[in-house]
RNA sequence: GGGCGGAUAGCUCAGUUGGGAGAGCAUCGGCCUUACAAGCCGGGGGUCACAGGUUCGAGCCCUGUUCCGCCCA
């Protein structure tokens, strides 16, 4: 016996095996070489100070998929692997470390601090990446870029300078969303709402002429501090003729005009809103619209400012709200408070409860550049799929608003702009400017901010490939053919690449985005640490391998439905794998030597015909699901085949060739053994390509081979074998007929028993030919045919294809249970027959159906009524037997 | 408040021009048959959420209802 694989499959070795392999190989090292077809994908970069979890593991299978089933095609594939510098949450990670020192970063200074963020990274950076190449991911590590590499900067800079000469970068003064804890702005895109249980407070305003008092509703007392005015709806009657006059802001006696603005909303607590234009969005616009006074009373730490007025300056928002509740409660000018929920805005990067926030920043105008973006979707040149997601794409394209780019951080790219600190010009330049433009002057600062992280990610696609040089790689990769991602980030970032490639390079960044599912636990929820729910993707492949956890993702991969996981699951998938891994040890046991040159046309036997059949159907089905982002499909179609097709039927079929003494017979066999084989082996490659990398190089004459480098097996028109399809399904019925009787009258597994069959002609004919055959896989001890034969004295039967089958009893099962069994079988087929006949007594269908459905309707129901009178009067005859 | 998605077997889900309700897992029964017990053979299990409508015919198309999830304000 040759040498075989190993019982079971040991993923680990195996992993670190060809993960080694391939990279001493340079398989997935793209050629810039121009000409021949290219495939290219950008990974969604991951932040550096990341690791490895469920969303990535799905995002990374796909693209994988996509890229190894490119590579097939004979595609040039380029991956790009890379990470985002993620400016606040890395500068948070290492502020903490520094904290745990007992230090800062104010502390180290600016150029210290930057120093040791890069320090930080390149020790610790690099884990998401061994992650990424754990998983089996082909990206071409020869391209591996950094949102803060020299090259990715300038590309930045440059998009900074041509955007602010063309007008669509500005900055400016406006309110915008601050974090107090990470002491910077953020975009209106990186506000997560969530609901806080707050309260209502109800205050009360004197009016200044001392005609009472006014009420206005607030579930933010301790910025009244704040009001320079009172608002009321110009339709209600209840407060009209108070516009005009004035209220008088208690603690501090601030006079506050009573203006009417159809804004407010009468319905709303008392239908009095007290405007703060320096601490909330809507009184910011509602200021500017009526020329109010900003009064800005809570600074950049969340603490009340010297403007609060004495007794409430230097405490915090928070403790400010309580002491301003106390005391407007003994002012009595506290008329209620009630419990209420409410949405408040948090930091998705801290969590901390946002502040509306007035200050200096930049903006990018997006409003023509979200129109470039929108008109390449709704165009075509960019494809969503699934397509719903366009719908939400437009949407959002449509309510766009100004992106605040600026970042009161350290980490990231330092805006390049200066001001020259002796007549005030402002110097936007590519290049680090030394003299003033205006003056002369050299004493120039430059800001001190830095970008959104977005802002160096929305020009990934490009900047990646060489941009703003025009590399080789640009011209040959970009646009890029797809994108693939989650919905979650179809704003932050695939909006913004959309915007930016249409802007800059005058064509669309990829060709189209493919939006995958989110990854849940087993009952649908959000995996998160905080509700311990998260499994660990790495836990998955340490567990049960790569392979297995990269099928299950793809299994359960169906477009537009969230992914459900658990590790049942993916110990599920490992048992396919397992089958796999058997059924190649299976077939080692025959393959000694490599395979003759295939020839297609040359094969016999109606084993070979039909698998080769059905193996033509699967490559097709495959291809297209592949090219159609159906993932599932492709997993399942495999599943299928493999496990039910090839193994249950295929080589329990040749084993009788495979150990038989017909030495041409067994030539064969193995030689198309060894085709078949080859070939799933190729087409399960991008979707488990370790388990079956291993297989290949054991493979004879494949030793060592690159299974990556595989073409993907071609059609084979000549293996349409329809005939050898019907007869198999023939014989299939045959043997699964004689199965079903032994088992359900329970007759033992060893026992032989005997098949005569009412048949003639060439299905006759078909079933001698191959009676060892049939007799092997039902467990037969003698096989007649002929239709002159008599269902013996006690026997099982089945009608199939229109024959009676008989399987004589007599001593071994009790005529009884057969009864029972036709029975039943007879109760299915008169139901079946009762809906198609209701069917065909309608005139309606006879008349408006088109012929050829009603011709398949009239023939199943000849069918079923044949095999139907068939058993019934085997049920009759038996009936009469018992009764003896 | 606006928008999107979902409801099909016990569970998770497929079901692509409207024409025979499927898979995996689980379950039940029988088997260590020389690749695999992580296996083999066989079986049971569904008013396709509900109510209408279009049609000869609806899981699929239309309208409404209920419940669940998500996004935006």
């Amino acid at each position: 016996m040759p040498e075989s694989l190993p019982k079971g499959f040991e993923p680990r070795d195996v992993e670190k095996k060809w993960i080694d392999y391939w990279n001493d190989n340079q398989s997935f090292t793209a050629s810039d070489e121009p000409g021949g077809k290219s495939y290219s994908i950008v990974i969604p970069p991951p932040n550096v100070t990341g690791t490895l979890h469920m969303g990535h593991a799905l995002n990374l299978t796909l693209q994988d998929i996509l890229c190894r089933y490119h590579r097939q095609q004979g595609y040039d594939v380029l991956w790009v692997p890379g990470t985002d510098h993620a400016g606040i949450a890395t500068q948070n990670v290492v502020e903490k470390s520094l904290a745990a020192q007992g230090t800062t970063r104010q502390d180290l200074g600016r150029e210290e601090f930057v120093r040791q963020v890069w320090q930080w990274k390149e020790e610790y950076g690099g884990k998401i990446l061994n992650q990424i190449s754990r998983i089996g991911a082909s990206v071409d590590w020869s391209r591996l870029r950094f949102t803060m590499d020299d090259g990715l900067s300038r590309a930045v800079r440059e998009v900074f300078v041509e955007l602010y000469e063309q007008g669509l970068i500005y900055q400016g003064d406006y309110i915008i969303n601050w974090c107090i804890r990470c002491h910077t702005a953020l975009s209106d895109l990186e506000v997560e709402y969530s609901e806080v249980d707050g309260g209502l407070y109800h205050l009360r305003y004197p009016l200044e002429d001392g005609s009472g008092h006014l009420v206005v509703a607030t579930t933010r007392p301790e910025t009244m501090l704040g009001d320079t005015a009172v608002a009321v709806n110009p339709e209600d009657e209840r407060y009209r003729h108070l516009i005009g006059k004035k209220a008088v802001l208690p603690f501090l006696n601030r006079r506050l005009p009573i203006i009417g603005d159809e804004y407010v909303d009468m319905e709303f607590g008392t239908g009095c809103l007290k405007i703060t234009p320096a601490h909330d969005p809507n009184d910011f616009e509602l200021g500017r619209k009526h020329g109010l006074e900003l009064i800005q009373v809570i600074d950049d730490l969340g603490a009340m400012t010297p403007e609060a007025g004495e007794q409430f300056a230097g405490l915090d928002r928070m403790e400010c709200r309580k002491k301003i509740l106390q005391e407007l409660k003994e002012k009595d000018l506290l008329e209620s408070s009630a419990a209420h929920r409410h949405s408040v805005g948090h930091c998705y990067r801290c969590s901390a409860v946002l502040e509306p926030y007035v200050s200096r920043q930049w903006f990018v105008k997006v409003g023509p550049l979200a129109s470039k973006a929108r008109d390449a979707v709704s165009g075509g040149d960019t494809r969503i799929v699934p397509g719903q997601w366009a719908k939400t794409y437009f949407e959002w394209m449509d309510n766009i608003r100004d992106w605040c780019i600026s970042r009161q951080i350290w980490w990231g790219h330092r805006i390049p702009a200066w001001t020259c600190l002796d007549c005030g010009e402002l110097i936007v330049s590519r290049e680090d400017p030394t003299v003033c433009t205006k003056c002369e002057s050299s004493r120039l600062e430059q800001d001190q901010d830095v970008l959104d992280t977005w802002f160096s990610s929305a020009l990934w696609p490009f900047s990646t490939l060489g941009w703003p040089d025009d590399t080789r790689d640009l011209q040959k990769f970009y646009p890029t053919s797809v994108l693939v991602t989650a919905f979650d980030i179809l704003f932050f970032w695939v909006a913004r690449m959309m915007m930016m490639g249409v802007h800059f390079m005058d064509q669309v960044p990829f060709r189209d985005v493919y939006i995958h599912a989110l990854v849940r636990d087993a009952s649908g929820q959000k995996m998160s640490k905080s509700k311990g729910n998260v499994i660990d993707p790495l836990l998955m492949m340490d567990k049960y391998g790569t392979d297995a956890f990269r099928f299950t993702l793809t299994s359960l991969a169906a477009m537009g439905r969230d992914i459900k996981m658990s590790e049942d699951r993916v110990e599920g998938y490992r048992h396919f794998i397992n089958k796999i891994w058997n059924a190649a040890r299976f077939s080692l046991m025959h393959l000694q030597e490599p395979p003759r040159t295939f020839h297609a046309s040359a094969v016999e036997g109606l084993a070979h015909q039909w698998i080769l059949h059905r193996l033509e159907e699967v490559k097709d089905r495959v291809r297209d699901a592949v090219e159609n982002y159906r993932f599932n499909d492709a997993a399942q179609t495999m599943y299928q085949f493999v496990w039910h097709s090839f193994c249950d039927w295929y080589l329990e079929l040749i084993k009788p060739e495979l150990y038989g003494e017909d030495e041409a017979a067994k030539e064969q066999a193995r030689n198309n053994l060894s085709q078949v084989l080859s070939e799933i082996i190729i087409l399960l490659h991008p979707m488990i390509p370790f388990a079956t990398q291993e297989i290949w190089s054991r493979l004879p004459g494949r030793e060592n081979q690159d299974l990556s480098r595989e073409l993907y097996p071609e059609k084979r028109p000549q293996c349409s074998f329809p005939e050898a399809a019907d007869n198999m399904e023939f014989l299939q019925q045959v043997v699964t007929a004689v199965r079903g009787i032994r088992s359900e009258l329970n007759i033992a597994p060893g026992l032989k028993l005997e098949l005569l069959m009412q048949v003639d002609g060439p299905d006759r004919d078909f079933l001698m030919k191959h009676r060892d055959l049939i007799q092997g896989l039902a467990g037969l001890g003698d096989m007649q045919t002929g239709m002159d034969l008599e269902p013996p004295r006690g026997c099982g039967a089945a009608v199939v294809k229109g024959y009676e089958l008989f399987v004589p009893l007599k001593g071994v099962v009790d005529i009884q249970s057969e009864l029972a069994r036709l029975q039943k079988e007879l109760g299915k087929l008169e139901k079946d027959l009762s809906v198609v006949g209701k069917k065909l007594e309608n005139p309606g269908f006879l008349n408006n159906a088109p012929a050829d459905v009603v011709e398949k309707e009239q023939a199943k129901a000849n069918r079923i009524r044949e095999e139907k009178e068939k058993l019934q009067a085997l049920y009759t005859r038996l009936e009469g037997i018992q009764q003896e």
